[in-house]
DNA sequence: TTGTACGCGTTATCAC
DNA sequence: GTGATAACGCGTACAA
């Protein structure tokens, strides 16, 4: 609790002006003579000085934080993300104030009035499914337009802002392709909610798939729930009593959910029923039969979106998105059908 | 990029000095007449007015902002642990700012300095296992006390310090209760870094139950690595040369990855090795064979931490820290086996 | 009941 | 080359 050093303090004992100190310490000093620099350096040394950051952040207007809001740090994918984010930042000198919005609205907008509140320099957001529904997404609008400092979109996003996010078309492309060389036809898929980017274009990349080969996703194959475990569950029982070979899960948690019914059901993967995901946690590779699965690049999203955000807070230009595409991995929870020659090229 | 209002811009808008205002929008309005209230207010809502977090802290001296330092989000138990630190900060009032040492003690020191630059007003801290090596504790304790605000460690700690932390002998005792129960006599450990309190703890619990059996843990039983999955698959490898029956893993991210390496070698659990954890993920259930494992409670863990920090901010009177005891969760990698009676009282 | 004036620790704009 | 001095936006003792 000892008192704190000030600027004034070194510049006393230094015995030059307040003015010639914060030059030298922030490395303005072009003309000041190097004696002084020395004395400046040792009284600094010496008193343990340590600029006040607020202090600074009152004056120039900045305060190198950037408000981090995700919908769950625990879930796997946003960990990731967000350890990555992290580590970037702190290497542009930037630290992050986080904020999970537990997939609620409500603390989507506290949060980003209260990050608003800090003057902190940009936000990160992935917003809740639920501000993305229809009847929030114009209160969340609303909520960003009101912001002095850029709002980048992140994963998750609305039409028409700034956002950074994978190509989740391509991956669920890759995942039907997988299956249909496979020989399956009758593909089922469970998603996340429909109002998520992720959930909607994944689908998109599906059905372009299967129409290549002239198929078609009938309704019944689709289910709708949310990215956890329980909608895994959910979705094997009803699998379980159609006809469908293999099922897309649009996430890891979801396929584990899958696993879990399917064995409390006395049936297995992937001789009753072959299953893909979409991540690649590190668990997959650990089940009992391994699953298939897209690897995410989250270091190279965590990358670009803070390469983005940081140009947006210096207005500068707006370097072009890498492609960022997800990535097979191939492991034991589909099985090899009959006729699987018909798609070789 | 609006200009920000200020309090100034209330005032002439409202036609009020700017101290009433300031009292107003500071709930301090004893003495103010009702018609400035309304005029106060109506302004300060149709101005859009914010007050200026950076401005308040530097003249109240206190940023209502906690550093939370731990080694990696990803790590399961500390992502639950901070969602629940970030929900309960935020409903006192502090918004988090996030801190990984990937278990380096260099980041440790860096992250200690940034925040204490940040004029933050307290420290949750669990230090990387790094840091609390013989080599560089010296540093860390340094780094503690130059600091000007409380510092509490949360989960590992160094002795003397304040700290938060769980039962960590108890959990290993019962869970070594519930081998001898099942008539293990031959158990092996794997434990994390020996200069973390929770793998000290761990193994004195341990060693206590065995010695109450007449038992001892034999030196050739120990096997020391991370609390990772590779050190689960080696330890595997070593104990399938054993005669041990069981295995006690000192977190579940280990014991996967015992069941990981045994597979690969045509074992099963437990039919040739028990295997128990401590953590209880969220994927030991979903496991082929279920881990039984100690379920910890994180919850009340960031509770009382949030608690404590909070009471040390203050400079109130410290009360007394609940007892917080993990669960014992049995599924079924635990083999029962012959003159299991022997233990029954 | 309301307004004036100063200080928090910096940075930045000027004269000297 | 160096040093006063003004601002940044807010809280508060003090005076009116």
């Amino acid at each position: 609790m000892s008192k704190r050093v000030t600027i004034k303090d070194v510049a006393t004992e230094a015995g030059v002006s307040v003015t010639t100190v914060s030059f030298v310490l922030n490395g303005k000093g072009g003309g000041v003579s190097q004696s002084t620099k020395e004395r400046i350096f040792c009284a600094a040394e010496k008193l343990r000085y340590t600029p006040n950051h607020t202090a600074r952040s009152l004056v120039m207007g900045r305060t190198n934080m950037i408000g981090v809001i995700v919908p769950s740090i625990t879930n796997t994918f946003f960990a990731e993300l967000v350890r990555n984010l992290q580590r970037r930042f702190a290497k542009q000198g930037y630290d992050i104030i986080l904020s999970n919005n537990e997939e609620s609205a409500r603390k989507d907008l506290k949060s980003i009035d209260l990050l608003a509140g800090r003057n902190i320099d940009g936000i990160m957001l992935t917003p809740s499914a639920e501000s993305l529904s229809p009847e929030n997404i114009g209160l969340l609008k609303e909520a960003i337009g009101k912001l002095s400092v850029p709002c980048l979109f992140l994963d998750r996003y609305v039409h028409g802002y700034p956002h950074v996010s994978l190509d989740n078309s391509a991956s669920a492309y890759s995942l039907t392709d997988y299956l249909v060389s496979r020989g399956h036809t009758k593909i089922g898929v469970v998603t996340g909610p429909m109002q998520l980017n992720s959930s909607a274009n994944r689908l998109k990349g599906l059905r372009k798939r299967l129409s290549e080969s002239g198929l078609t996703l009938c309704e019944s194959c689709l289910f709708e729930g949310q990215y956890d475990l329980e909608t895994g569950e959910r979705a094997a029982e009803y699998f379980l009593q159609t006809d469908v070979t293999a099922v897309v899960a649009f996430s890891d948690i979801q396929a584990y959910g899958i696993y879990k019914r399917l064995k409390e059901c006395g049936k297995r993967v992937p001789e009753d029923l072959s299953v893909v995901g979409i991540d690649d946690n590190v668990y997959s590779a650990l089940l009992d039969r391994p699953l298939t699965t897209m690897r995410q690049p989250i270091a190279e999203l965590a990358d670009a979106a803070v390469m983005r955000l940081v140009q947006m807070m210096n207005g500068e230009e707006l370097s072009p998105l890498p492609k960022m595409q997800a990535q097979l991995v191939e492991r034991e929870s589909v099985k090899l059908l009959h006729g699987k020659a018909e798609e070789e090229e």
